[in-house]
DNA sequence: CCTCGTCCTGTACGGCCGTACAGGACGGTC
DNA sequence: GACCGTCCTGTACGGCCGTACAGGACGAGG
């Protein structure tokens, strides 16, 4: 077996510095090469364990986007419980929001049925949860603003403890919203 | 005169296209094929005008770069008109926030002395100039929330009316700054 | 000892990128 | 009508990308 566990260490090191350079240059900007010299081997090794390059991309954000689904699941009473959840969410996937939210969400030319599409929806039923149906111009920005203030917060302290973050995040984001 | 001025028109026509698919894809996901194809020629004829392909960047770059190097040469005496004047520029140059903030000055690559490397230490400024000097943790995050209130909150209404996108924007970025 | 599966390398291929260069269409100039 | 600069096309090249495939190292299991 220790042939085994060598390989799923191996796997990991991958995902982490897949993460890692993702998370700083964006996820068309990062290529397998680079992946691979960061953790000292070749491009093909990389591609051995994780097939299509999207694979990667995709095991990387998995736990988030599921977390984000059990999100939306939820129903919220008001949005400062949304709110709270949702920047508690950002904070704790804070290493992949960027991966999350601007590269695969933000993808316009993803094709029906990518993960690319199916996070966008996600990011579309986020705003729609907090704006409501129907929202009013003031609402929109309101909500966009508050949305961005959490994402740029979050990607911006990955350096800083969680806690404050979060609690400081939170009073940010109900504060856009409600002024 | 009149083949002088046939060549200006499909210039400012590149331009615009070339901005508004940066706009919504990113700099790395837009190819001069595609530009070319937006605007009925040739990726060669594209290039043509703008030799290299980072000449494109930089010029529809270009106004807004020198807006914001004067507003951060500007005096302010407070918090609240630095966010009311950094939102009216980001309101004002919308079509090409996510160029200035993302593409350009997000890049890691960028070498020194290139344009990246340049909008980056703006963005640093921009901060800088909000948080003031040695920042506390918690001041950190509600600078990089206001801005990136700002930033979302501008990118996600392009369609929406400047006057009231600008009005609620400097609201919400004071209220988060002050939260 | 031989076999097998796992893990990784080396090499090679097709595809798209940005760029270079030669040439053609076309109106303005003399 | 000859000349010229501007604008654009067609073709071609080198480079990097992701991927496919064959083969080698090596511990596990019979």
């Amino acid at each position: 077996m220790t042939t085994l566990d060598q390989g799923n260490v191996t796997r990991s090191r991958i995902l982490a510095a897949a993460r890692d350079l993702f998370a700083e240059r964006g996820y068309a900007a990062v290529s397998l090469a680079d992946i691979a010299a960061a953790v000292g081997l070749t491009k093909t090794a990389v591609a051995y364990h994780f097939h299509p390059k999207d694979r990667l991309a995709a095991e990387i954000i998995a736990p988030a986007a599921d977390d984000l689904l059990a999100l939306l699941g939820t129903g919220f009473p008001g949005h400062r419980e949304f709110l709270r959840a949702f920047t508690a969410f950002a904070v704790r996937h804070r290493a992949v929001i960027r991966l999350l939210t601007e590269d695969i969400g933000g993808a316009d030319d993803a094709p029906p049925g990518s993960p690319g599409e199916a996070i966008r929806e996600l990011g579309r039923e986020l705003f729609a949860r907090l704006a409501g149906p129907d929202p009013s111009p003031d609402t929109r920005v309101r909500a966009w603003a508050a949305l961005g203030a959490v994402r740029c917060g979050v990607a911006r302290t990955v350096d800083m403890p969680a806690e404050i973050v979060e609690e400081r995040l939170t009073a940010a984001a109900v504060a856009v919203f409600e002024s």
